[in-house]
DNA sequence: GGACGTATTAACGTATGCATTAACGGATGG
DNA sequence: CCATCCGTTAATGCATACGTTAATACGTCC
């Protein structure tokens, strides 16, 4: 399930960089639990360098609002409670609606359409063979795609983050629910406005698409433990 | 105009958050004109400090989207132009309708909108005076407030974030419109619909407050200079 | 026996040292 | 006169050193 997918790749190669990747990936894959500590020489031996690049990557990962750093105890693995995904949601909610309408408006061409396309016909497949975790990789590739293509790198980034923050939450309850069929109509029916160029339609789309996961995405969370991962 | 407004205050009493703080009020207030670029040696002997603090600083003004940071070229700020804008205001125009909808869904009791109030009453007394730069102060009042008793930290954070990068551009705009009475009237009447628990009102208002707004400060940006700020 | 004061220590924030590397300028060749 | 190659230099990223401070443990006093 986990499997340390590499975060996207190299691309400068300071250590810096190399510990904030290998952190993060670290965090979201669960190998550094919620509420665990770590020192900066701890990781500074864990990960073959100095306390220095450590400290960077410890600041950048606080920023990412993954952890927090306490002057004495190093960072800690920020839980994720019910609340957290409600804030979460919160913020989807409203900005990647935006940024479908926002694509809509910009009548995108057929090709900046095609990862789009072809991310619901992988979760549409996904949904066949009854394989949940290639349908979580298939709409992060939806909603990435579209949040690259939309045209607004502050919108996106700003996603991405809390993105990454729910991406735990997501994983747990990815295999206590249901098949997500009515998710992936809903991706379907999303872009289809989206081609046509019909942003009101997309955004409003997407807004349900978002109450309706989120509801769900946290009732379950709530019906199945308390203080969180 | 500018006078170095100090920023809030300082909770710890670190060199390198001194730094920061200190930096960052300096590009505000357009001390650090755009483009112009500033080695982590040149700031620490500026500051007073050694480069260690000097660095982090700089590395928290990239997270906020104030500098860019170029390996060789030290830390250079990032102007800021009509499309820069435009991308903000897409973000205001999703997030601080949402912020408005979520407050006035909690009820809110009176003290807690005691400072919208008193907001409210600064613009009005400004617009009657005349004074942009009090009027900018009590908008500026008004929106924090809000943000800060919505009830979601994260997407107040967001907000903060954009809204102190179009601070310049507000500020440059300021003297060149007409006094801002829609506005001052669009507050005072989305703070009405908080009070009355009105969440789809106030989202409402807010999302035609924002746009009206951001239409207005883009037009008269493309309209005065390009390349910008 | 428990609470308070003190000593110890370890984690951190900052300063400094060092090797790397890219930007700049000058010299050389066309 | 212009382009290219190479040497110089300075800015950086990382490592390490140092002083400060807070958390822990111990001893003492009540």
């Amino acid at each position: 399930m986990n499997a340390a997918r590499a975060l996207p790749a190299p691309p400068h190669a300071t250590a810096a960089e190399a510990a904030h990747r290998r952190l993060k990936a670290m965090i979201l894959d669960n190998a550094m639990p919620a509420h665990s500590q770590w020192l900066e020489a701890a990781l500074a031996l864990e990960l073959g360098m100095s306390r220095t690049p450590v400290r960077e990557a410890m600041m950048r990962l606080a920023q990412d609002g993954l952890v927090a750093v306490t002057p004495r105890h190093g960072m800690r693995v920020l839980p994720l409670a019910a609340a957290d995904m409600r804030e979460i949601y919160d913020v989807l909610e409203s900005l990647e609606p935006k940024a479908a309408e926002l694509l809509a408006r910009r009548r995108p061409s057929a090709d900046v359409l095609a990862p789009l396309h072809a991310a619901c016909d992988a979760m549409e497949a996904a949904l066949r063979a009854g394989d949940r975790q290639a349908w979580a990789t298939a709409d992060e590739d939806f909603h990435r795609s579209l949040l690259d293509a939309c045209g607004n790198p502050r919108l996106a980034a700003m996603v991405m983050q809390v993105w990454d923050q729910s991406h735990r939450g997501r994983m747990v309850t990815l295999n206590l629910r249901p098949l997500p069929e009515a998710s992936t109509a809903e991706h379907r029916a999303i872009l289809l406005a989206i081609a046509a160029g019909d942003g009101d339609g997309a955004r409003e789309l997407f807004r349900l698409h978002r109450r309706r996961g989120g509801a769900e995405l946290i009732a379950l969370i709530e019906r199945s433990g308390l203080a969180w991962l």
